[in-house]
RNA sequence: GGCGAGGUAGCUCAGCUGGUUAGAGCGCAGGACUCAUAAUCCUGAGGUCGAGGGUUCGAGUCCCUCCCUCGCUACCA
């Protein structure tokens, strides 16, 4: 039994995720976290809401809301979402808590003890209509370079010039449009990355089973220019966690707070601790998870991300932490395996809070049941490059592999068995060629879904399961019990104790995929989905009902989507 | 501009360290079956593997050039 930590990639605060964010982090991470369980791994599967930064600050006045009240609130939109599409956290926490104020904190002083931290002092525009500070996309103006009158301040998105904000003629604040800006002196820290950059790259190096996305973004960042940049990591702003050096002041950064891409990844620590805290455990519980001086030593740490999060889970974050062990005392664990993700596009194009384009996780919770949006999102995941939703697609993957293939051979084989049989299990007849055959397939194919999964290859693993459920499919038309059952109904009888143990075997394998049909095939079996259940010897996976044995048979399991319902869904979502 | 990823059957994709007639799913055509959500199963058609050149006994798979798509380019998270 090995133990697994799992985190994916914070969602931001800022309002409902959709679909691409869905797919990218946290989906992929539930399913593998809740397959390692279902293979008796100790498995701790950690997320929170990243609530720092201006973007929260503008959405919260724009609800008029403090931003306290407004994160509050959309953490627990956002925690009752991820409810709703059956993620498997083990705790969603906020970046906002106690426990990552002080951990940061904490990280911050260690950085500082270690050397790696410089007072810089910037200039930056300063808004006294907006009382802020604006970060460079945040001021407004008209491109120095081809004219655009929209240009912001880091990149004009007309011409792609990189841009400073005092480039810009006509610089205006992007949020109050005010035009009275100013150019203020303030002092930051900054995370001296270049130091580490050798040991980094080494580090980087080493990972040669990572994905090609993975190394190739991370490597680029190393080398890219004059290689490995320092980062600022505070900001003048009111919302976020003050700047402190562990527990100690820190003269001359009063007022400041940590920048949320400093605090944001060191919340999955702070969250185990949250974790800790909420189950009544003592700090040996989440130190037995990151620390490798207090039992971390054998964890295996698996990070999930799409791929704009890649530099920071690559290169700050273990800059962080190797940092904050500078003298050897505070060992903290790094990430074994950085599963990176591409985009999922909507119709050939981005997906669009402003514009209304695409489906978000409330919209998809309101059409259809988690399962359908589990299997297709899962099946189709952005993994070797971007991939596409499409609403054919989507229609053609629900009503093919769950409706048709799984659906309808659970449907079959319970009627069949109800009306000829009863509501017990058959007795009688004996395996034959067909269920060796059966068995044979079914064997090779689990080593593989499983080798799948190991290798976090989850369309693969999706892939594989589906022509599991297929096989159940062949079984049946070959062994033919409506044929049989005229002559010899012993036989038959057989062939549907199989069939019906294929359903058992069916749910346990299909969980990490589809979790609320699986319980919904457990409880029609009356049959259960603990560690033990994996199957180890498929031959005997299908004894594991006797004959006898209790059933109902369930609801169909799924519905297909019409023409009309698709119709109607791809112009309710096609955006402004 | 720089860097990265990708261009393989109508569609979505798989093809590890180069090696018999290039694979899968969907879609399409034909057939079988009738237990089941007009579901299932079988068979078949269909590709000069973006273009050109090179290395090799042999390249989708390595090298070079070019074309096209997408992404990133570091104070957006």
């Amino acid at each position: 039994m090995a133990r697994i930590l799992v985190t994916s990639a914070l969602p931001y605060i800022n309002g409902v995720k959709h679909l691409g964010n869905l797919v990218g982090s946290m989906l992929p991470a539930c399913a593998y976290a809740r397959y390692m369980r279902a293979r008796g791994h100790e498995v701790l599967y950690i997320c929170a809401t990243d609530e720092h930064g201006t973007p929260a600050e503008l959405a919260a006045a724009k609800a008029g809301q403090s931003v306290a009240e407004y994160c509050a609130e959309m953490h627990e939109v956002q925690k009752r979402l991820g409810e709703g599409f059956r993620l498997s956290f083990d705790f969603f926490g906020r970046s906002s808590s106690v426990r990552n104020h002080r951990l940061t904190q904490h990280m911050a002083g260690r950085l500082a003890d270690a050397g790696l931290i410089e007072e810089v002092m910037e200039r930056q525009v300063y808004s006294p209509a907006d009382g802020r500070f604006l970060p460079d996309r945040y001021v407004e103006g008209t491109c120095p370079n081809c004219g655009y009158d929209r240009a912001r301040g880091d990149q004009c998105e007309n011409c792609t010039k990189q841009l400073d904000p005092t480039d810009l003629i006509n610089p205006r604040s992007a949020i109050s449009g005010s035009t009275e800006l100013e150019v203020r002196e303030t002092k930051h820290l900054y995370l001296r990355q270049s130091l580490v950059r050798e040991k980094l790259a080494a580090w980087i190096d080493a990972k040669t089973d990572w994905p090609i996305l993975t190394t190739s973004i991370a490597k680029k960042w190393l080398n890219d220019g004059e290689g490995l940049q320092d980062r600022s990591i505070t900001r003048d702003l009111d919302w976020g966690i003050p700047v402190r050096r562990g527990d100690a002041e820190w003269p001359g950064m009063e007022g400041k707070v940590f920048y949320v891409w400093f605090d944001a990844p060191i919340e999955y620590i702070s969250a185990t601790a949250e974790w800790a805290d909420a189950t009544g455990q003592p700090d040996a519980a989440w130190e037995r998870w990151w620390r490798e001086d207090k039992g971390a030593g054998d964890v295996r740490y698996v990070e999930f991300m799409a791929k704009d999060n890649i530099p920071f889970h690559t290169l700050s974050f273990p800059a962080t932490l190797m940092g904050a062990n500078f003298d050897g005392t505070e060992p903290w664990k790094l990430v074994d395996y950085v599963k990176g993700f591409n985009w999922l596009t909507y119709d050939g194009g981005k997906f669009s809070t402003s514009q209304g384009r695409g489906v978000f996780m409330d919209q998809a919770l309101e059409i259809l049941p988690s399962d359908y949006w589990r299997w297709w999102l899962l099946a189709n995941a952005p993994e070797g490059s971007d991939a596409d939703f499409t609403w054919e697609s989507f229609q053609a993957g629900v009503n093919k592999d769950l409706a048709d293939v799984l659906g309808n051979f659970v449907s079959r084989v319970t009627k069949f068995c109800r009306s000829k049989f009863g509501d017990a299990v058959p007795e009688g007849g004996a395996p034959g060629e067909a269920e060796a055959a059966l068995t044979a397939e079914l064997t090779r194919r689990l080593r593989s879904y499983e080798a799948h999964w190991e290798a976090m290859e989850i369309r693969k693993a999706a892939a594989e399961l589906r022509a599991i459920w297929v096989a159940g499919n062949e079984y049946l038309q070959t062994a033919a019990p409506w044929s049989v059952i005229k002559e010899d109904a012993a036989r038959a009888g057989a062939i549907i104790r199989v069939a019906l143990n294929l359903v058992r075997l069916y749910a346990i394998l299909s969980r990490p995929f589809i979790p609320d049909a699986s319980d919904t095939m457990l409880r029609a079996l009356g049959a259960e989905a603990d560690a033990e259940a994996w199957p180890g010897d498929i031959a005997e996976a299908l004894r594991a009902l006797p004959a006898g044995h209790a059933f109902t048979v369930p609801e169909n399991l799924f519905s297909k989507i019409t023409e009309d319902a698709r119709a109607e869904m791809a112009a309710r979502f096609a955006g402004t």
